[in-house]
DNA sequence: TAAATTCGTTCACTTAAGTTAAGAAATGAA
DNA sequence: TTCATTTCTTAACTTAAGTGAACGAATTTA
């Protein structure tokens, strides 16, 4: 199981057999149920998750309403925003699925320590950014239906294993909205 | 001028004075006209800017439609994706008012011979990727009314200085639907 | 297992954005 | 300065999302 740390991390910089060891034993893996909190509003948290094998989201709570923002999945890297700025977190994280996660700590020193992983956190956070910007220009630029439509392309898992609320929300409209829309597009497709 | 960039860098890592001059050296200050395109749909470029006074924008063409996606005022820095990935940019850049920009090329081995910007391009993007996860999310999370309302607060510069049909689209919407929200937010106000 | 809650869908109705078109105002170029 | 183009607004109509409610299905929990 560890390897599918180490596996991720080397696609990024080349780790020797000490790092390896030394990642392997900095890290610790959680078995989470479905449903199980990671993280609250309001709470300080320096953790880091590496989604080994199920899914975790992201959401708010605005007016009493859960908003999710994001699924992360298999092999995916959740950096809360609270671990690195120190504040408190403005979101929940959760586990959508039973899950198997990697959580790691960021340490006050760690860049010091281990130069290489100042090198894997900045790859990371440009590749992310440059992801990010992509999802975000292309939801600004189309239309709920057009959105579901690419996440059917993109992320055909998650619309199967992401109860039809989240994804919702997470595509920017409604639960009856997003039951609508598909219910439009299945007679579409028969026309 | 030169110190306007040597004092946002010096924000996020100290600079001794030979790191000082080797930053105003290695960057050239470019003066641009309303209207200059700097880079193009398709084009390879290494080019990093950083806005000194001005502002650019991000743009796709999409069915012959601009979409207009980001906007970069004074001490924004923007790392366009090709610099990055090498991969041909989907999207243009150019100037929304008369600017002054200064243009850093992203060397291969900048890293090597600058560890201390490899520690700002990493601070950075993380700072980056955690304000463009919160505009993303307060995105989804609220109608084109509350992001038009959101904006006035955050950048009330950007609604005088840019052109409607571009906001419209920064927004999510036609320029038609801005006008028409902001006549409407007019009515509301009065009452 | 039974009751209670949550979830997904459908419906009717309301509200707001997309579309097409037209005209006025501002801007830029000859 | 004048003409042409672009930009902004308004309007009428169309389309789709929000809202509130209802109901069956699925899932939890007692």
């Amino acid at each position: 199981m560890q390897d599918l740390l180490v596996g991720f991390i080397s696609r990024y910089v080349s780790l020797t057999e000490d790092e390896k060891k030394a990642i392997v034993s900095l890290d610790i893996f959680r078995s989470v149920k479905k449903g199980t909190t990671l993280l609250k509003e309001g709470q300080h948290s320096k953790d880091l998750y590496f989604v080994i094998k199920g899914c975790i989201r992201t959401y708010y709570i605005i007016d009493g309403e859960e908003k999710t923002t994001a699924f992360y999945t298999e092999m995916d890297a959740l950096t809360p925003h609270c671990a690195i700025s120190n504040a408190p977190s403005d979101y929940f994280i959760s586990a959508v699925e039973d899950s198997i996660i990697s959580v790691g700590e960021m340490e006050v020193n760690i860049f010091e320590k281990f130069p290489k992983f100042e090198t894997l956190c900045r790859i990371l956070s440009e590749e992310l950014l440059a992801k990010q910007q992509i999802n975000f220009d292309e939801f600004k630029t189309s239309s709920p239906e057009q959105r579901y439509l690419n996440l059917l392309q993109k992320r055909p898992d998650l619309v199967q294993r992401v109860p039809q609320h989240q994804l919702a929300s997470f595509l920017g409209i409604k639960p009856q909205s997003l039951s609508r829309l598909r219910a439009r597009i299945l007679e579409k497709s028969k026309r």
